[in-house]
DNA sequence: GCATAAATGATAGTATTACTATTAAATTTG
DNA sequence: CAAATTTAATAGTAATACTATCATTTATGC
């Protein structure tokens, strides 16, 4: 696995972003120290002009990139499900039995993430944490037309739906798949969201990792025939 | 019912205000008007200087009830699950039956909203689509402090937790409430947000209310001892 | 009904933000 | 090496998110 370092590359719907980050250094710096700042600062105190002074360089450059700040925390969220998406693959090769491979998606999707050391310019810990807290301010928004919010949502759509088909594998009546897909994957991030900043809320159980094993035993009573 | 109209009050966490908008017209003015103001423009766009230009007012006189925008959201928000739990106790009153009063609760949280004139100075139809669309925006933020931070969850809190404890009347052993209901309530908010939004990214199934059957159907396999 | 306090309006001002535009310098590519 | 592309440097604008001050209106206690 670390003879891929740096070698592999998520593809990100290009209605994103003005020029591809990933073809330059400044780019890729883009990319990086972002992740850096918005984790650091939260989004809505992140600005190109930080970003630009941190990297060196200037607000007008970063803008040659990304026509605005929100479309930026686009890139990072698509290519967080598009890495999603590659990990899933890999976690699934050679893996016949059916609710082996469910487990194993529920697993990729719920459970807390840690480095890949095969993209060097993202820090997977930080961005994970940053879809978590900040994600939704992309798609809850007016001012993007719909062929772009598509655009958004490409990567993760193609998610739910490779998990939706293995649940179709498992139970081919089973009516709601989409649903109860995104469902588990809205419900994990939520779910470890609360549990760093409002214990309170939740039901956190030591020892385990309650979110996994909450969402792989809702999902599989779920679809389970009688 | 009717005869409600306009005299019942939503208890809000006063954490979140700086005089309460119940207590003088210009205040209630304030809640009217943003409701309509968000739901129109998106809270980006929503400013307190349209907002006051709306009500024939000023930037500073709005200021004085609410120190910025983001509470006022907040505000709004925690309004929302105090009318959604007063709804739901309105709702369980004389009902024994475990089973009824959990299909009930689910009803209450999953169920498209319609108005209530109850309460006069809040449209709950949009106020529902700003919960389901910007509510993300106040609790994923990173300068409020935790206290506050709890003050804007307690009306979210409490009704997870009523509907929590209808759970563990069926099943005393289930092990994770919590997370199951606020699974639920996401779940719901975001599915219907893609239905409006992304219809490609849910199972929309003609003639009937999927979001509210999916999320009992899923909810009762998940709870029910063999 | 009057005095006092509280709430509101009117206006102004500041630092920051989210951009756009222009030109020069550096770097890449054919 | 020339031409094209990318980046840096700088400046500027309209809007935003506040804060401050003071005059005026409205409510309340006696």
């Amino acid at each position: 696995m670390d003879s891929l370092s740096g070698k592999l590359i998520i593809s990100v719907n290009p209605e994103i972003y003005i020029k591809d980050p990933e073809t330059s250094e400044l780019g890729k710096k883009i990319i990086r120290k972002s992740i850096d700042l918005i984790d650091e600062l939260g989004f809505e105190n992140f600005t190109f002009k930080k970003l630009a002074n941190d990297i060196h360089s200037t607000e007008a450059s970063v803008y040659r990139y990304f026509s605005n700040k929100q479309l930026l925390l686009a890139y990072l969220t698509t290519w967080y499900w598009g890495w999603q998406e590659y990990r899933l693959t890999l976690s699934l090769i050679n893996i016949d039995d059916s609710q082996e491979r469910l487990r194993r998606a529920i697993k990729i999707v719920t459970e807390e993430i840690e480095e890949d050391s095969r993209f060097l310019q993202v820090n997977e810990v930080k961005l994970d944490r940053i879809v978590r807290t900040e994600s939704a301010k992309i798609y809850l928004q007016k001012n993007v037309d719909t062929v772009k919010q598509l655009g958004i949502f490409k990567n993760y759509k193609d998610l739910v739906e490779i998990i939706s088909r293995i649940i179709l594998e498992i139970n081919p009546t089973y009516k709601y798949p989409h649903m109860l897909v995104s469902s588990v994957i809205e419900s994990a991030h939520h779910q470890r969201y609360f549990a760093e900043h409002l214990p309170r809320l939740t039901d956190i159980i030591q020892g385990e990792d309650a979110v996994f094993e909450f969402n792989l035993d809702m999902i599989l009573k779920t679809i389970t025939i009688k």
